[in-house]
DNA sequence: TCGTACCAATGAAACGATTCAAACTTTGGC
DNA sequence: GCCAAAGTTTGAATCGTTTCATTGGTACGA
């Protein structure tokens, strides 16, 4: 077999014409079942498959969405991707996926093919601020949804997690199980998440005349980092440590727990009470399993898909930003002090 | 602006044919700058974004490249795209990722998906045995090379990783430091990856007259998993304890660690040296840094487009099974014993 | 028997690019 | 000033679908 079978060859091969073809393929309601069955016996037997850009040059829209994210290695956004796979396979779309990898060629990249692609669509967790480029691609018409990020409402839908309100969650559950000395580990507080997190942190402890919250700067967000500040912590002694920590994300708090775990001087939740926030999968496996602020990935995921289902059946552009708000997940590091 | 700008609207602007409109993109050589630039500004002015179903319906071929993995999650996975992509975009060509999540159902959709856009060619990392549909493919012509997996020679190009070479390195570097009583973690041996790193390790100890290798099989590869293996050691007390352990992942070999210190029983390494497998972002974070077997992912997806150009550009079907052997990474938990 | 619906099937036109033979223009040698 | 060669530009044909106005056939009621 040299070249694939096209539409013609099948209509040959079955003696019918190539509108018909196209109808089984489209609107099967439309032809009678003795042909229909006459096709589909011609497109098994030459092995035809549907060329698409073909039908789409056509038909003047493609099936595809584009999706990019910053990092495909980040669970936070396979939970993402998957949910809007799903979702935008009900709608009989599927999802082309980039990784820009936090690196603003590879997105422009992506964008650019996604264009060329003609994409129903794009959802896209954009690598800092791409306003002008994003402007473009509504002036060209490509309907975007932006993915964990705030949009100016005018101009993007968009979905995202409302961190205050997991800071919030996270502080408020420390100071339900009866701690009273808190510390807030995470840095650098530029990044709008960590601000926001601990933001919503401060609100809480706000609401109890005898709680504090002391901010602990970490350099960046990683294990590591997070066993400096808890080796900081160990130095310090007994009476001046918090009773109550919670850190910007799940690897701040192992590497705290490692440091406090490791030397046997403290113990958690007995000593100190420790939170994190994502819920990686780690969490629950670590020495003591980790309570934290779990993200509702896969209803941005989803949401995402079902806003940009709406922009693009719509003509009259309005837009929503919808904003999730997270869940607290407890297990043993904030367990009640069960030493007693 | 109600429709996007064709390259008959370019034309028009411009005051050209359509077929020099086309040189200026394909052959910049065949124009002369005056008209290029004429042209230029005019694609400018409209926005003038290229159609690629248009250019492939024409062209007979596209600029994508599919790729499909078993889980994007996976760092492994999430390397090997990202070298895949970034040598793809070395031939111009795009990857298009789709995550099968070891589903054999989106496996097949996705496949459907790539051959409806005709793509150049075909990655895959395989779920379960699907020779006939690999197969399918063959007869359709879309060159295909398999990742992670060999592949009957005669039929496909093949890269993969070399586990049992991978399990004789992690096992001679514990007897070449000294190991002798060694143990392998690692379960169900049904998995192909496990029984090779397990072959690989007796291989090793063959070689060392005085040297033994217990099996403890796991119920899973999970940070769970490890840590009730390490359990059962811990149990068994102090004269019974292996004095180096291979695990058959770095997951199981954290949680292995994780039994073993946090009784503070033992020490790593000085009673116990540990080596894990896939050298994972959290083999260097763990409380004692993991040594580990690095797999040569970059290696892989470099590799894998290599070899897809090879079977797309010529004609004759020669395929090629190139196989990588990993590399050792040393770290504390097989430091020399260090406290003496 | 005729007229009217209705249902199926037809096939030419269109989508927007690339390709390529042909037409046109410029250059340089004599 | 003429001619050939080299360099540019042209525009019709083509890729494989979808779309839709039109045709052909059948059934039913008058």
């Amino acid at each position: 077999m040299n070249r694939t079978a096209s539409i013609k060859d099948v209509a040959n091969h079955a003696s019918v014409a190539v509108g018909t073809v196209s109808n089984v393929l489209n609107y099967p309601d439309r032809v009678s079942q003795r042909t229909k069955d006459r096709v589909l016996k011609a497109i098994d037997e030459l092995g035809f498959v549907r060329n698409d850009a073909a039908r789409q040059l056509r038909a003047g829209h493609s099936r595809t969405i584009g999706l990019i994210v910053l990092d495909v290695g980040n669970p936070f956004f396979t939970s993402v991707v998957r949910a809007a796979e799903d979702a935008a396979a009900l709608h009989g779309s599927a999802v082309l996926l980039g990784d820009s990898g936090h690196d603003a060629g590879r997105e422009a990249n992506y964008i650019d093919l996604f264009q060329e692609q003609r994409v129903q669509g794009l959802l896209i967790s954009p690598v800092g601020d791409v306003t002008e480029r994003l402007d473009l691609l509504r002036e060209r018409g490509v309907p975007t949804v932006l993915v964990d990020r705030l949009a100016d409402e005018a101009k993007f839908s968009s979905v995202a997690v409302d961190d205050d309100a997991g800071g919030y969650l996270a502080a408020r559950h420390l100071l339900d199980t009866g701690r009273r000395r808190l510390a807030f580990v995470g840095g650098p507080t530029s990044i709008r998440q960590v601000a926001d997190r601990l933001q919503g942190a401060q609100r809480a402890v706000k609401e109890e005349a005898d709680a504090t919250l002391e901010v602990l700067e970490s350099e960046g967000q990683t294990v590591l980092a997070g066993r400096s500040v808890g080796n900081m912590l160990v130095e310090r002694g007994r009476e001046n440590l918090p009773d109550g920590i919670f850190c910007a994300n799940d690897l701040l708090a192992l590497g705290v727990m490692q440091s406090l775990t490791m030397t046997h001087t403290y113990r958690i939740p007995d000593d100190v009470a420790l939170i994190g926030y994502d819920d990686i999968d780690f969490a629950v496996s670590a020495v003591v399993p980790l309570s934290s602020i779990r993200q509702p990935t896969e209803a941005l995921g989803r949401t995402a898909i079902e806003l940009l289902a709406e922009e693009v059946e719509s003509q009259n552009p309005t837009h929503r930003a919808v904003v999730f708000t997270p869940e607290l997940v407890v297990r043993q590091s904030t367990g009640t002090s069960s030493a007693g």
